[in-house]
DNA sequence: ATTTATTATAGATTTTATTAATAGTTTTTA
DNA sequence: TAAAAACTATTAATAAAATCTATAATAAAT
C-alpha cells in the first residue's frame, strides 16, 4: 500500500469517475485503475463498485475512503513540520469569505498580506457560510472567514474581531428621532433583509426573535448585497442593519441615517475557522496576525452582545 | 514519500543503527541508507545527525518520527478495517501480562482462546506494568493484562474481573483467631511482600497505607513469586495477602490458612488495557470476550473496593 | 442498432528500488 | 598512534514497479 494509491482512492470517490480522477491526478486512467486493482488485490476486497453508474462505493470502500483521508492527511503534515521548522511560509492557500465580510475586510488586509508573505499563494473565494463549512470539511478550502460561532465539531474557530451591527434609518422612518438604539425597539416586519443563505440576514432575524416570539415568514423586500439594501432604505422601503465596517465608506447623508446601538451592541463575531487537523497552521496563524493587527486600528468594541449567525 | 521509507525512519528511530534497522525491516542497509536520503532530500531537512555515534534524531526528525508513527499507525488500521468486514480474527498479536496474573489467568484461558480463533498467533510476555505501560506506548505490545486503573492518558482499560485480596495466616500468627478480617488489621511491618516492581506489591502497601500514615522502608524479606511468600509464610515469617485466584490450588492444610476479608473486600481490579489508537480492536474484543466467559465461573464478587496498583 | 462514455487489458518504456561489492568514515582497541 | 572494527555512503548491475500509448470490452443512452 502507498500513499500515492491512497491519493488514487480519494480522487475516484470524489469524483465517481476513473478518467476524470486520473485528471486530477495527473496520470492516465489505465494507471489509475492499475493502481486501484493492485491495493484491491492487497487487501482483498473491492473498494468500488463498478457496477453501478456512476461509480459507487463497497461498504468496507467508505471506510477505506474515511481512513485514507486520514492517512493522507496525516502524511501532509509532514511538510507542514518541515515548513515550520524551517520558518517557511508558503505554498498555496484557499481562503473561503463570507459576502458580507468580503468587500470590506479583503481591500484592508490583502494587500499587507502579500507583502508580508510573498510566497504564499492565496486564492480566495467568495462562499457562503454552509459551502464554507462543506469545503472545509472536504478539504478544498484550508481555512475561511466567517461569522461564528457555528458549533460545528470538526472545525475550529478563531475570533478576529467583533464587528457591531449598525442601523440606517431613512429620515421618515418612526425610529429615525431616535438618537441611540435599543434592539427592543427593532421589528422584523419592516427590516430590509439580505436574500436566503447569508448569515448575516440570520443574524438580524435572530437579533429581532429576542424580542418577538413568532416570525412572520412574508418579508417584503430581500437583496443580495448590502449596497442594494442601503438604496432600497434610502427610497423609504424600510429601515436596514449594517455592520460597522460597511459603515465606514458611506458618505456623509448617508452617514447621517446611521443609528447605533447602546450598549452592549449588538454585533457579530468574525473568526478565522480551519479544520480541526490544524494543517497548514502557519499560514493561519499568518493570516490571522495580519489581520487581527490591521482591524485593530479600525474597529475596537468590546462591550457587544454576540448575535449567533446560525439560521432558525 | 512511501510509507515503506516511514518505516524504514522508524526503525533507525528505535534501533540508532541503519545496520541494525535493515536487518529488521528485511533489506540490506544500502538500501535503508538510500531511501532515508531521497526522504531528506525530498523534505529538504536531515532527520538524523550521522555525526553522533550512535546516530541520533535532529529537533525535526525527532518530530518527523513522531509523525510517521502517527500515518504508519493510522495505514495499520486499514488492513484492520478490512480483517473487521470479512469478521477474520487473526494475524500476530502480543499479549503483556503481569507476573501475579500470568500463573493463574493463562491456563483457564489460552486453550479455550487458541480453540476459538485459531488464525491468531499469540505472543505472550510477562512483563512488569512499568514495561507494559512502555511497549504498549511504542507499539511493541498490541495489549497487555494488568492491574488497574493505571491513569494513562495515552491507554485506555477494559476491566475484566474484580479479584479480592485473601490473606494467608500462619497458625501462630496474631489474626490467626480471627475468622474474617477487616483491613484495619492489616500492618505492613509483619507483611511478606513481593520485591520491588510488581504492582500487587505496591496494592498491598496501598492497602496497608490506608491505615497508617508513614510507610517504615526496612520491610524484612521480600520475594518474586507468590509460592515463594507461602513458602516462607509457613516459615513464620510473617503473614501475607495473595489474590483470589491464587488461593484456589491450594492443598486443604493452605486452604486452612487463609482469611477473607469482611465486606466490602479490598480487590484488585484486572483489566485488559491497549493503546488509544484501538489498533486490532476485534482481537482485543475476542480476548476479553472469552476471558470474561471463563472468568464468570470462577469469580463473581461485587461488593469490593478496589485499590490502586500504583506505586507511592 | 449505433453511438457514447467508461473501465480493463496488453505490451513497451521509463522510473524506481534493491542488491552485492566496495569505498570512505569514525570509533575502538591494542 | 597504528590497526582493527563498526558504520554509513557510493557504485554499478539487476530486478521490480509504475506509467504510458493503444486498444479492447462493456454498459448506458440515443
Amino acid at each position: 500500500m502507498t500513499i500515492t494509491q491512497l491519493h488514487y482512492v480519494l480522487a475516484i470517490a470524489e469524483h465517481k469517475n476513473f478518467t476524470k480522477a486520473a485528471e486530477k491526478c495527473f496520470v492516465t486512467q489505465p494507471t489509475l485503475s492499475t493502481q486501484i486493482q493492485k491495493l484491491e488485490d492487497e487487501l482483498d476486497v473491492l473498494i468500488f463498485d463498478r457496477s453501478k453508474k456512476p461509480i459507487e462505493l463497497t461498504d468496507v470502500g467508505r471506510k477505506i475512503v474515511h481512513q485514507a483521508k486520514n492517512i493522507v492527511d496525516e502524511s501532509d503534515r509532514i511538510q507542514d513540520i518541515v515548513d515550520q521548522q524551517k520558518g517557511f511560509i508558503g505554498g498555496e492557500f484557499k481562503l473561503g469569505i463570507i459576502p458580507t465580510v468580503m468587500p470590506t475586510l479583503l481591500p484592508m488586509f490583502l494587500k499587507a498580506f502579500i507583502k508580508k508573505y510573498p510566497k504564499v499563494k492565496l486564492k480566495i473565494e467568495e462562499l457562503t457560510t454552509e459551502e464554507i463549512i462543506a469545503r472545509i470539511n472536504d478539504g478544498h478550502l484550508d481555512a475561511a472567514i466567517a461569522a461564528t460561532p457555528l458549533l460545528q465539531e470538526t472545525i475550529k474557530e478563531r475570533v478576529i474581531y467583533f464587528e457591531p451591527f449598525v442601523a440606517y434609518i431613512p429620515n421618515d422612518h418612526r425610529l429615525a428621532p431616535k438618537k441611540k438604539l435599543d434592539t427592543s425597539d427593532l421589528d422584523i416586519d419592516d427590516m430590509l433583509l439580505l436574500e436566503d443563505g447569508h448569515c448575516f440576514r440570520d443574524g438580524v432575524i435572530n437579533l429581532c426573535k429576542t424580542f418577538k416570539n413568532h416570525l412572520d415568514d412574508q418579508f417584503q423586500l430581500e437583496s443580495g448585497s448590502i449596497e442594494t439594501l442601503i438604496k432600497l432604505s434610502n427610497e423609504g422601503l424600510g429601515m436596514t442593519l449594517l455592520p460597522y465596517l460597511h459603515t465606514m465608506e458611506l458618505n456623509d447623508n448617508q452617514k447621517g441615517k446611521l443609528r447605533y446601538f447602546n450598549d452592549p451592541s449588538p454585533a457579530r463575531e468574525v473568526s478565522i475557522i480551519y479544520h480541526k487537523s490544524e494543517l497548514k497552521m502557519q499560514i493561519i496563524d499568518a493570516l490571522h496576525n495580519v489581520i487581527s493587527g490591521i482591524i485593530r486600528g479600525a474597529i475596537a468594541f468590546q462591550n457587544v452582545e454576540i448575535i449567533s449567525p446560525l439560521p432558525k
